[in-house]
DNA sequence: ATTTGTTTTGAAAGCGCTTGCAGAAAATAG
DNA sequence: CTATTTTCTGCAAGCGCTTTCAAAACAAAT
């Protein structure tokens, strides 16, 4: 275990000596403090110093280290983000948006997944708390409202699909009931009056989101709303196969169905295939979320488009600012329905 | 802009003042140094102070301050990790995992992404350099091998879908030629001798790996290999829809599709349906990697399943092992095929 | 030329933790 | 009950950068 004395205490980067600014005022001839003023422009320096510094940067190929960086500033430059899962097609997305969005302000993301479980999320928090992040970014979290609110006193927070008041926290506007209400309305539109829903699961804010836009539509148009047109699935494949397994065999008639998401759309085909209901000739279907793969199911799937994208970016954008002291403004652009094949007008 | 002369400097977390190590030695009254070997293990100490310390830290709530550390051990802790994309399934799951496996050592991880743009993506590891990580997982990479070999002279480095040779990296034997073999075996097994190919960007080794695969499986069954047979597309169901269509436009004969990965059997899949050929009756399909999704087509798809969290896991343990100067030898299990409804024996 | 008001600059004190070194304490030996 | 060893433990010096404070340099004013 005793180490050669000849070697010295090594630094982050593997091989050789880190360069340090120190080095890079030592071959500037000047102090430590204005290389360091130069680099952050924190204080006016004589334009001739300027230009050594820079020389010598460049010479030496100098980059600060961010740790040395962070622990003077008292500032990690880094906020976390808590996904559910990071394998499904949203989160992957949304994390990318938002990787390049901290980017652009020098901060960078820390991604810790929650897996749908409020203990592992809670730890995954303090796991980033403990990492002293600046601010944390949750999307879709599963931690009830008094614990997000205590957790905003600690750090900055930003929220999709939820919404709590406090202070220093900040709620993306995602909510889902106009978007749902929207497709809704295309298929009510289309003439069909018995319209089928594959729910997520109850206790998810944007899943109720999603039934209540759906019901909306239907009250705007004067159709009663039939419980037992409403299955519960839980947005994955298997479990709009099941729901609509469940649908069929209540012998319920309907002639449209509504899933909640595309993964459950994606099910709720399979099962109607496997009992040999076509789609769209004797039902049509719309999904929710167009994923990228929407467009090339059988037949391709008329889904409620949002920018995920756009998602990430709003939120990346609304955590800078809280960060720095500013009120976000970030909003999102309204939703529209991809229009495919899975769903046409109901004849007669 | 002035701030209040009363503010002091504040660190990491927003709220009140940090807990510090050296408080937690006070309460404790013993040296910092005691508390930090307690903390790390570093030397023994007396029972009676250990016990005096936990409580301390207990009481206040110490968690030692990770910028700090770092900059005083001189190890970010942190591995970065780039992949391609981060929006696909794969790098999702792979990330995932690449996560929960580089956390058991106290290792965080960086993501950074190169959206298969070689300029994007030495962008993005000069990144993840100037932050001091302390190796790098370099998930299909698009660099050339010299860079890469370069690379590892700074950094260790543990890559998957590739093979370079040079110390400090770790190549993750992800090699698909065994795997597509096993695939198309299955195809020629159940009688298929015309088998077309959609393949990957032939400038991607493991999309060479798969072609590879698929021919070896021809040639051991005495099938001659028939380039017309062949299109390529780029991995995306975009591109599997384009490759289907240029093939059926071509006339060539043939009775199953072997797709070099999910996406572009999807794709494909639709691309069949609207010229009218059916899936499995008319033309058999495969694809690889075992999407989720790919248990939900029309037909359900048989593909080639490989555990993906696994790659990430094992990429993890790995890079865990070189940075601590041990030598790595995570292995992956075999591969194998998921046998669905997409594929049959051709009749007659 | 002297005084006063501005800018520029450097010295030095941190940020919170680790660690080499050497003195103190305890354990073992004489 | 001393002389040695062997274990603990504290001091202090960093890690590489930022920032306060005050001195230095320069410019403008008298």
């Amino acid at each position: 275990m005793q180490r050669s004395r000849a070697k010295r205490r090594q630094t982050g980067v593997a091989s050789g000596r880190e360069v340090t600014l120190e080095m890079v005022a030592a071959a500037a001839r000047v102090s430590p403090s204005t290389v360091s003023r130069i680099l952050n422009g924190t204080a006016r320096v004589r334009e001739s110093k300027v230009r050594a510094v820079n020389a010598a940067i460049s010479q030496l190929q100098f980059v600060p280290n961010p740790v040395a960086r962070s622990l003077a500033r008292g500032k990690s430059m880094s906020v976390g983000v808590v996904t559910q899962t990071l394998n499904s097609l949203f989160y992957g997305e949304a994390a990318q948006a938002i990787e390049t969005g901290l980017l652009r302000s020098n901060y960078s993301p820390l991604f810790v997944s929650g897996h749908w479980r409020t203990a592992d999320e809670r730890k995954s928090v303090q796991r980033l708390l403990d990492q002293r992040v600046q601010g944390i970014i949750m999307l879709t979290s599963t931690l009830p409202d008094e614990e997000i609110a205590k957790l905003s006193r600690q750090v900055p927070l930003v929220l999709t699909g939820r919404l709590v008041h406090a202070d220093n926290v900040y709620c993306l506007d995602v909510d889902s009931t106009p978007a749902a209400r929207l497709t809704a309305d295309y298929l009510i539109g289309q003439g069909h009056r018995r319209i089928a829903f594959i729910a997520g699961s109850p206790d998810h804010l944007d899943a109720a989101q999603r039934l209540a836009g759906y019901r909306a539509s239907l009250a705007a148009h004067d159709i009663p709303f039939a419980p037992a047109l409403v299955t519960v699935g839980d947005y994955s494949e298997a479990g709009g196969y099941a729901a609509m397994i469940r649908l069929l065999d209540s012998h319920e008639k309907f002639t449209a169905v509504f899933a909640a998401n595309d993964e459950s759309a994606f099910g709720a085909m399979l099962a109607l295939h496997r009992r040999g209901r076509r789609v769209p000739e004797d039902v049509s279907l719309v999904g929710f979320d167009d994923l990228p793969a929407s467009a090339f199911t059988i037949p391709p799937l008329t889904s409620l488009h949002r920018s995920i994208d756009e998602v990430g970016d709003c939120a990346a954008r609304a955590m800078i600012d809280l960060v720095e002291g500013r009120v976000p403004v970030a909003r999102l652009s309204s939703p529209t329905l991809a229009i495919r094949e899975s769903a046409r007008p109901l004849r007669g």
